[in-house]
DNA sequence: GTCATGTATCAA
DNA sequence: TGATACATGACC
């Protein structure tokens, strides 16, 4: 038990001993800020650590040593010396004080006098890992390229002091994007959710919305998927504005032209940016637009922590720097949906009748198939008669996409008779099985039509183009898929198979689009089944030509089907909305996994306290690995923000006390 | 993450 | 009692 008088009960010797290495650590201290002359103006340093360590997440005050007074600015990487090693650190602020009671270290170095973090990157980063429940320094990782040294040493070249004029054809049949241009050539902030017509050039929409800004005098940043979309875009942009005034951020570039890039941006040299996910942080001066491309795409979202996605990055962006908005896809997300429900976005569409010129869309019962052909009589009528005027594209789900069976002869899938669940093969002698309850299936007979055979659904791409191949003699065959895709297809006759999102782009667009064994990707058991079905088809039957068909062989009755009949994106995320709402499912609830070890996680769950009516399910083994679990946390929407904090502040604390990490992820993609 | 400090534990 | 392990909290 210690005595109130402190030290007064030890040794006269450990006393000494203690005494004297106070002494020493403190004239240490002293030796170091003496040596150190503190710049006259603002000698305070504002920094953010690189450490990984969620607690550690908050600006520390240093001293600015006089020789860096004029380099340690706002935005500058520097090193400094944090609890006995030197950690990478930015500069976010300069003040004349600090609150910090004690000494303040000075900064070690000024790594670069070039500033990369700009300030209102410093509050969207916050605001990403503050949503995430994640570490800014994991997000500043993602915002900022590592730095490339010689690149920096070089100027960026200036954008041409004129651009094209802008124009915007690409947007005809779209309402009111007239107006919505209009509003960004004026200097306006409009934000809009829009819902692309079949045979519409959107990557020329997309350049021409940023030439709209261009012309106020400010920015835009457009994220698309991949790196397909990105050149599409890019020669876009250069059509519509000439060369040199954007530039083009992707991860698959090299680190040097990644920075030299980046510098461009970074320095006002380009305004005009056009990127995949990452993109989405790009410091764009004079920010007016943020716009990106189907972001139900699942590429749109980050796989490393905090597991951001770019549409919520950019929404963050356009909330705390009020530019405008573009969100847009031939189909359309329950987030996007959501967007329109509060008010917060206008929504561009078209209206019927420019959409029933634009693309003629039917859809063929799988059964009315002749000699067990894969594909349906009315489809090939559909195919012949176009194939003579151009390319047509046959979508064909990939080999693989699903393990599951199906009913030889009518394709229904094979559901286990005790649990509905699907029926696999699990080796090549082996009977079916159920993969949710694992029980066999001997006797299967199809709940259809009463027929007895199975088989494996999925041909590939390479056996429909052989198929296809043999009831069109002379015509040319090319396929897109797997690691062999194509960007274009010329505009000629041709058969042009492909897998879902391996669409080659045809130069005046296909003839027709036919989309095979539409009941596959329908018969997964996922959160977003539908919407993603529905996404791949309308990607596909957007790229038709306006006034050729599209032809969809599946179960016609289902909703997804008839959206796209119908071409109606809009009513079909509506009633997915109206669902999940229902289900308590995002985007009407915010939901949160929280994945580790039994103990971790349940020591997780102990210390949280989410807001009042936090639902928490769980936690369940992940998998086949025991060693995991995962468990579910679960909000009304309007309480979003506070269960995001809640997990913020549970990750701090168990971080201080160095407990085991789980993996929290806020609005994962799928579960 | 490192470092310093405080508290618990145990053989001697 | 002293040596040691382990926990805790600060880190500018």
């Amino acid at each position: 038990m210690p005595s109130p008088e402190g030290e007064s009960d030890m040794l006269p010797g450990l006393r000494a001993t203690v005494a004297d290495s106070r002494a020493k650590a403190a004239a240490t201290r002293k030796r170091r800020a003496a040596e150190v002359e503190a710049a006259e103006r603002d000698p305070v340093a504002r920094v953010l650590v690189d450490l990984p360590l969620a607690h550690l997440d908050r600006p520390f005050d240093y001293l600015v040593p006089a020789k860096d007074a004029e380099s340690a600015v706002p935005g500058v990487r520097v090193k400094v010396r944090f609890a006995g090693q030197d950690v990478d650190a930015y500069v976010v602020e300069r003040a004349a004080e600090s609150d910090h009671p004690g000494r303040l270290a000075p900064l070690r170095r000024v790594v670069s006098p070039e500033p990369v973090l700009a300030p209102e990157v410093v509050a969207l980063t916050g605001a990403v890992a503050e949503r995430y429940a994640g570490s800014r320094a994991d997000v500043l990782r993602l915002a900022v390229p590592p730095r490339h040294a010689t690149t920096e040493a070089k100027p960026s070249a200036p954008a041409p002091e004129t651009a094209s004029a802008a124009t915007r054809e690409a947007w005809t049949g779209h309402e009111p994007a007239a107006a919505f241009l209009a509003h960004l050539t004026d200097g306006g902030s409009p934000r809009a959710v829009w819902s692309a017509a079949p045979a519409t050039d959107w990557a020329a929409a997309l350049a021409e919305a940023a030439a709209a800004t261009y012309a106020s005098g400010r920015g835009s940043l457009l994220v698309v998927p991949d790196r397909r979309d990105v050149d599409r875009v890019d020669a876009a942009l250069t059509q519509v504005l000439g060369e040199g005034h954007h530039v083009v951020l992707t991860a698959d570039a090299g680190p040097a032209a990644r920075y030299r890039d980046f510098l461009a941006v970074s320095r006002g040299a380009r305004r005009i940016v056009l990127g995949t996910r990452a993109a989405a942080f790009a410091p764009v001066r004079d920010l007016g637009l943020v716009a990106i491309w189907d972001d139900g795409d699942d590429l749109h979202a980050e796989p490393r922590a905090p597991y951001p996605h770019a549409r919520e990055v950019l929404l963050l962006r356009a909330d705390l720097q009020g530019c405008g908005v573009l969100v847009g896809g031939f189909a359309r997300t329950v987030e996007a949906q959501q967007l329109l429900r509060t008010g917060w976005a206008r929504e561009i569409t078209s209206p019927r009748e420019v959409l029933r010129a634009r693309a003629r869309v039917s859809v063929v019962e799988a059964g009315e198939r002749e000699h067990g052909a894969r594909v349906p009589r009315a489809a090939y009528d559909v195919l012949r008669s176009a194939t003579a005027e151009g390319p047509v594209l046959v979508q064909s789900p990939r080999a693989g996409y699903l393990p599951s069976l199906a009913c030889e002869r009518c394709r229904t899938p094979a559901r286990c008779a005790a649990c509905t669940g699907p029926l696999q093969l699990s080796g090549p002698t082996d009977p079916p099985r159920c993969r949710w309850c694992g029980q066999q299936a001997r006797d299967w007979a199809c709940g259809e039509c009463g027929h007895r055979g199975l088989r494996a659904p999925v041909l590939g791409g390479a056996r429909t183009a052989e198929e296809l191949g043999r009831s069109f003699p002379g015509l040319p065959v090319l396929v897109s898929g797997g690691d062999q895709v194509r960007a274009t297809v010329p505009d000629r006759p041709a058969l042009v198979v492909a897998t879902p999102g391996a669409e080659p782009l045809a130069a005046v667009g296909y003839a027709a689009v036919v989309l095979l064994d539409c009941w596959l990707p329908l018969a997964r058991a996922e959160l977003r089944t539908d919407e993603e079905a529905l996404r791949r088809w309308a990607n596909a039957a957007g790229l038709v030509r306006p006034g050729g068909h599209v032809v969809a062989v599946g179960p016609a009755e289902h909703p997804a089907l008839q959206a796209l009949v119908r071409w109606d994106p809009a009513g079909f995320a509506e009633r997915e909305a109206a669902q999940r709402s229902e289900a308590h499912l995002p985007p009407a609830s915010r939901m949160a996994t929280i994945i580790g070890t039994p103990g971790a996680v349940d020591d997780m769950l102990t210390l949280f306290s989410g807001p009042e009516g936090t639902e928490v399910l769980g936690p369940v083994p992940v998998g086949d690995d025991e060693d995991e679990v995962r468990a579910v946390v679960r909000v009304p929407r309007r309480l979003g923000a506070a269960l995001s904090g809640a997990l913020g502040e549970v990750q701090r604390l168990r971080s201080a006390r160095k407990l085991e990490a789980v993996r929290v992820q806020v609005d994962p993609f799928s579960l």
